[in-house]
DNA sequence: AATCCACTTGTTTTT
DNA sequence: CAAGTGGATT
């Protein structure tokens, strides 16, 4: 028996030898999910298994990259860094690049992240005239998502009844058809979207056998984690690849399902048995993350979901304190507050701000928690939110990174071919658009050869539009050469973007340009990491392929960093802290609004919600605020139903919960049903805000632009003396047209006439 | 063509 | 409140 082993209790040790065949591990939180997989990677490695027949997926690339780690640790890196490891989303891009002239792609493909997704979307809903108040990107994308995820194609989408029935009464019965061009135009531009990368896979392995075999024999070894958040097409590339040996181990915790908005479902953990019935199953109840106290709390509270795995987790080490409540009077007092809490325990009971942990359920919510931090001069990060990648600085100029791997990448291709400035118009991409759309190829492959397409373009145009071509046919002749590096830092230099951002002296075209620096160390580090592991330079190829997939929480590991940690729920998945600060406990909030009248929905919040518990391994405080600002109103909230679902027992001060405020102060009158957070009764008394300020304007009646109110347009004809509130006053001469094309023409007494358009004028009746 | 401004709109979570 | 849109202005 290998030493590393005394390291595992008895059900640990057990999941992690029994290497042979299907096996299941269900491990509830804390109780040594991640160490059980590393453990039998490195126990297979010792038995002499080649590290390259070992196929390990996780979710993150943080998780992959920190198993990583912790295997080279037990067994050396030069072994660990031949297994494959990483998400789903790298492994299957690697191997699609690979066979990627199989189903018609070249292995430089472009990646499209959701940004250029979007984009996109936008492009065919205006293209097929539809109008894209009722076809609503975001909504057309994740259908779109969501048909890939289920292996839907196109095809079969347009073929099924019932979803043409479905988007018929949704009155979207154009969606098949936003589809199918969707997928047209990505395929035409050499790209896939991060659904693609599994959707495609599947296809590889559905339209090969042959290859699909090689990688069924190739893979001796198939171990997943985080099962319980694998969707369809994932749970099937896994099925199917592990068809030949049938080693496959699952680790997963049904509790923690927390990603079925992206698909995610749980049934594949609990069909793990239909689909091997000879496996096995090892349970891991121990949690050795937290104290009994924490355990309990979190157990009573998902007792109250319907659909569980039964199982037992405790927790045997101290009873440790109770949870804490904290109430603040908005949300503004609930950072000052946190922050309070925070530095007390800093100062008294020592611990490092690395410590502490705080999880909110959206990222609207950081921007407080930074303000209270930062007044008190305590060093916090903040994880996800907008990531740097998706900065426009930074996304323009990796654009001009992936035109130059793939010239056929619209979506990049339409970012930079007038950025920098250089001449060629909204108009005049738009008609190349088309032109390409209608051939059905690229965009670059309409400029190279623009003089064989009729197309309306000026000759002057047309000489600019050369200089780009020939632009980016350097960029792509040198990257044969030259490293990532000297690469991107050519590109950054050439193609204008250094001087365009070293100009603007602004305070944000300073922050843009150190981001363009940042980018550019963190391509000189890739590449010397690079170097080290493949003992060879990297291209920019390989740096676009890299970046793709990777998100800011994987760069930026707080190792020695003191800091606290600023982030969701959702993203601390798998992390843990001794102090945890739960925010913004409320309903509507937390379980969002979007969720409640779903009763799956609801169990998923709870089970964020314990999640977010089950992080921490000492101290867990929760806040909720009675008020806090949301859509830039202010707006009554109410303890979260989850907060009087713990059981109180575990609660310190439990009262605060049910605090009830003297029957006055209650503007409950009309409503019981909806006392709480019915947005209605924020609302003025008034129905009309308008009359209210009116009122207010009138009592001052000099000139002041911020109480202007203007008239309703229908009232204004000609004759009337009327005031704008920027062009002053003036005479209406004239009214024409009917409904919202209705114009005016005044004579301003300093401007002389103007024509506006009544529906936009706000006017004002002066008599 | 580019910039500016007024207005609308919409917010869960992420690879 | 923010980011994004669409119209008007220079």
């Amino acid at each position: 028996m290998i030493d590393f082993l005394s390291k595992l209790n008895d059900s640990q040790k057990e999941a992690v030898i029994h290497t042979e065949g299907p096996c299941l591990v269900i491990a509830g939180a804390g109780a040594g999910k991640t160490r059980v997989l590393t453990y039998r990677i490195a126990y297979l490695l010792s038995q002499g298994i080649r590290a390259n027949k070992i196929l390990a997926l996780t979710f993150t690339n943080k998780a992959a990259n920190e198993m990583k780690e912790r295997i080279a640790n037990l067994v050396g890196f030069e072994n660990a860094k031949n297994l494959w490891m990483g998400t789903f989303h790298s492994i299957f891009s690697l191997i699609l690049r690979r066979e990627a002239d199989k189903i018609g792609y070249n292995s430089n493909y472009s990646i499209y992240d959701t940004i250029d997704s979007r984009n996109l979307i936008k492009k065919i809903i205006k293209d097929l005239t539809l109008d894209d108040k009722i076809y609503k990107t975001n909504e057309i994308h994740a259908r779109i998502s969501w048909a890939k995820n289920n292996l839907i194609t196109p095809q079969a989408y347009l073929a099924n009844v019932s979803f043409q029935k479905r988007d018929l009464a949704k009155q979207i019965e154009r969606f098949g058809e936003i589809y199918k061009i969707y997928c047209l135009r990505c395929f035409k531009s050499g790209a896939m979207d991060f659904d693609d990368l599994l959707l495609y896979t599947n296809i590889l392995f559905r339209d090969f056998p042959e290859i699909l075999e090689k990688y069924q024999n190739h893979f001796s070894y198939i171990l997943v984690d985080e099962y319980q958040d694998t969707n369809y097409a994932q749970y099937l590339i896994i099925k199917k690849l592990a068809q030949q040996h049938k080693n496959i181990c699952v680790v997963g915790d049904d509790a923690q399902s927390i990603y079925s908005f992206r698909g995610a479902n749980i049934e594949n953990i609990l069909n793990f048995k239909n689909d091997y019935p000879e496996y096995k199953l090892f349970k891991l109840e121990q949690n050795y993350r937290s104290t009994q106290n924490i355990v309990n709390a979190a157990n009573s509270l998902i007792t109250k979901n319907a659909k569980q795995i039964q199982k037992n987790i405790f927790s045997k080490n101290e009873t440790g304190n109770k949870i804490k409540i904290i109430k603040a009077l908005t949300d503004n007092e609930e950072g000052f507050l946190v922050g309070n809490t925070i530095f007390e325990l800093h100062q008294r009971e020592h611990y490092r701000y690395k410590d502490f942990a705080i999880l909110y359920r959206t990222n609207a919510q950081s921007r407080i928690f930074e303000e209270a931090l930062r007044k008190k001069n305590i060093p916090y990060k903040v994880y996800g939110g907008i990531s740097f990648y998706q900065r426009k600085e930074i996304k323009d100029l990796l654009a001009y990174f992936r035109v130059t791997v793939n010239p056929k990448d619209d979506e990049a291709l339409t970012r930079i071919i007038n950025y920098p400035a250089r001449g060629i118009g909204e108009s005049t991409v738009e008609k190349i658009e088309n032109i390409a759309n209608y051939h059905n190829v690229s965009i670059w492959d309409i400029i190279t050869d623009i003089k064989k397409y009729v197309i309306n373009i000026q000759d002057r145009i047309i000489l600019k539009i050369n200089n780009f071509v020939e632009l980016i046919k350097s960029f792509i002749s040198d990257s044969e050469q030259l490293d990532a590096f000297d690469m991107a830092f050519k590109i950054t230099s050439l193609s204008g973007i250094n001087k365009e951002l070293q100009e603007d002296k602004s305070h944000e075209g300073i922050s843009r340009y150190e981001n363009i620096e940042e980018l550019l160390n963190g391509i000189k580090e890739f590449s010397l990491n690079y170097l080290e592991e493949n003992g060879k330079k990297p291209f920019l190829s390989n740096f676009i392929e890299s970046v793709a997939l990777i998100t800011d929480m994987d760069n930026e590991k707080n190792k020695e960093d003191d800091k606290i940690s600023i982030m969701t729920i959702h993203s601390a998945k798998g992390l843990e802290f001794k102090n945890v600060f739960i925010t913004g406990i409320e309903e509507e909030l937390f379980p969002s609004y979007l969720s409640v009248t779903n009763p799956k929905d609801l169990e998923e919040e709870r089970r964020l919600f314990y999640v977010a518990i089950t992080r921490s391994e000492k101290n867990v405080f929760l806040s909720f605020a009675e008020s806090r600002y949301r859509w830039g109103k202010l707006t009554n909230c109410s303890p979260s139903r989850f907060l009087k679902e713990i059981d109180s027992k575990y609660i310190e001060n439990p009262e605060l919960l049910y605090d009830v405020k003297p029957a006055f102060f209650s503007n409950n009158f009309e409503s019981p049903k909806n006392v709480q957070n019915n947005f209605k009764l924020n609302k003025p008394l008034f129905n009309n805000e308008k009359i209210v300020k009116k009122q207010f304007n009138n009592l001052d009646s000099s000139n002041n632009l911020q109480n202007f109110v203007p008239d309703d347009p229908e009232k204004i004809v000609a004759g009337m003396q009327v005031e704008h509130n920027r062009f002053g006053k003036g005479e209406v001469l004239r009214i024409e047209g009917t409904d919202d094309n209705r114009k005016a023409l005044i004579n301003f007494q300093n401007l002389g006439q103007k024509q506006l358009l009544l529906k936009y004028a706000k006017l004002r009746i002066l008599k």
